[in-house]
DNA sequence: GCGATTTGGGAAAAGGTTTTCTCAGAGGGA
DNA sequence: TCCCTCTGAGAAAACCTTTTCCCAAATCGC
């Protein structure tokens, strides 16, 4: 390692001016050296690089940017405040640009109009490239307009403007996946326990259950729509479980893993078993409560991070000057399987 | 592809040399009359600022900054990829930093070294003003040195640098805040069941629960070590609960929320009412585990969100020039009193 | 009425980098 | 010898704002 030439913990950063004097040339020939570009002796270019190594020298990125006009820097503004969503999208959105040299900026806006706001002049007084918007509901606008920003915007997990570029997760094909998965395994009389009717995620996944249902000829019981709670799941079990033994389910697809948790432990009070008796699948494969469950929970995992990646490269080409057609992009998701819904009948 | 989109209306911002030029002054004058510095006639002034907010001039943060040598930027790194600590205290960070109109950069970095060293050159090269270090446990490093940067660094919820400032949680005050109310309310023999010895917290909180029992003349049972999980709570509630009866514990302080759902669930299994038979506290009241216990849990809350707010504000001071002292600092934590450790015996 | 001070405002440098333009010298062809 | 081209490198403009210095006109004191 070439630890040994750091340069002293210079109270101001190294200049290309001063790598240009120390190596006897001029800061437009440092600077084309550096970069690569120019006419100059093989040796010339090499003595500066060696310059430039042995100061430490790291351009100053607030000069670069201020003359390219790009800042390598990028607003993410969410709303989800607990993160339960917006982490993995972060984290995905930030893996997929750090590599070009890109930096996040994080805005947390609550749904609060001023501090949406008052980001929002921030990043673009900071001359961001381009903002990625992010939210906790895919069905549900942040309080702030981002249409008319003479800047890129992506949208992500989060309603779009009309004419921009949204990202969501295919919330019917991650529903399709579960019910199929549920066919595949033989179980006959599905139903599904999912959270308020007021969200769009909840009567798009209910009409993929209901189709899926229909092309394999077994019986649509209506969805039960309730609360995104463990309360609500185990509530459902009791308006599934209390009439007649026969017509119970055998199987139940849960909007996500708050209410399979419930739905499971209600099913273990009484007597009902896991997945021999009747099989749980959930949504949104929160690991900490997917793995805590008895058995482990099966569930639906809309892969965030992926999305978020998706959306990051996005706004890079956008930024890059490449056309994108307006609209939503579904992302696939995919089934994550643990032991809540058991192996097929030969397996 | 490149028919159907509007990626760039390339609207350019305006320039303080156009609302100069607009005003018919010169730009100089332009700026000490929206910076309120210089002297001219008060008619000048305001012709000036109509002007500029007419023409909705906003000043290029990069040229500001380029020249103040004072970004108004901070990097936040973590590596708490999960995020369940990480938020709240990312958002205490960036509240109290936007209103200064400090934005925050977001790097996670896993454990990764390349990543983090990456992440920390992107911030030096775009000249952020500090750094804030945070991580998911207390007594674990980053995995980079930020010791000789040049730049102020501060430690949240992570372990310090020697010489450098850090804030975190005071475990030991948070579990004398949870024995002391289980006094409070006449419970006597109180457990304690905590995550892994290799975490520095586990034994801080051990280390309190006995102070405080002793203190108060009670029994002091050596703590039951595990992991964090559900799980453990559950076989916890085994060893505890499997001798004779009259040594049973009316109270068990759990060293995080997990572990408390397990206790409680295990308990209810064992027809052991909670709060009536036995109180139980957890730690972190990570809302959607608390509220999701039946009865819901009391909990120590760490105040993550104000701990990021004090680590925000230090480092702002400590970027205007403020030297301070360094050391860790402790913040209280509190007690958020649910259903599950019932009242004082007269209440 | 004359020097001294205040007033209102402009010119220019600074901040660090990139890029275009310019230029001196070397070499080649006629 | 003269003209032309090529090579290697520097000067300067540009990006946008802030701040220091400076200057002309106006005002003041006597």
């Amino acid at each position: 390692m070439s630890s040994d030439a750091s340069p002293a913990p210079a109270k101001t950063p190294v200049t290309l001016r001063e790598v240009a004097a120390s190596a006897g040339v001029s800061v437009a020939t440092a600077s084309k050296a550096l970069n690569g570009q120019g006419r100059m002796t093989a040796e010339t270019r090499e003595r500066i690089r060696e310059t430039a190594q042995r100061l430490g020298f790291r351009p100053n990125s607030l000069a670069q940017s201020l003359l390219r006009r790009r800042s390598f820097t990028v607003g993410l503004l969410t709303n989800d405040t607990y993160g339960r969503f917006s982490l993995p999208l972060m984290s995905g959105v930030s893996d997929a640009l750090v590599d070009a040299g890109v930096s996040v900026f994080l805005c947390n806006v609550e749904d609060d109009m001023r501090l949406a706001q008052l980001h929002v002049e921030a990043m673009l007084d900071k001359r961001v490239d381009g903002i990625i918007a992010t939210g906790k509901r895919i069905d549900r606008h942040l309080p702030v307009d981002l249409a008319n920003l003479r800047i890129p915007v992506i949208y992500a997990f989060t309603q779009p403007d009309p004419d921009a570029v949204g990202f969501v997760s295919d919330d019917a094909g991650g529903a399709r996946l579960a019910v199929e998965h549920f066919c595949r395994l033989g179980r006959r009389r599905i139903a599904h326990v999912s959270g308020p009717a007021s969200f769009a995620v909840v009567h798009e996944r209910a009409r993929a259950y209901r189709e899926v249902l229909a092309e394999h000829g077994l019986p649509v019981a209506e969805p039960l729509l309730g609360a995104w709670s463990e309360a609500w799941g185990h509530e459902a079990v009791g308006k599934l479980f209390d009439g007649e033994a026969g017509r119970a389910p055998d199987a139940v697809f849960c909007g996500n893993d708050q209410i399979a948790r419930g739905v499971i432990d209600a099913l273990r009070e009484r007597g009902i078993r896991v997945p021999d008796d009747v099989g749980v699948i959930g949504f949104d494969n929160w690991e900490i409560v997917a793995e805590a469950t008895r058995p482990p929970l099966t569930s639906v995992d809309m892969n965030l991070s992926a999305l978020g990646r998706e959306a990051g490269l996005a706004l890079l080409s956008l930024v890059g000057g490449q056309a994108a057609a307006p609209g939503i992009r579904k992302l696939p998701c995919r089934l994550v399987v643990r032991q809540s819904c058991g192996r097929p009948p030969g397996g």
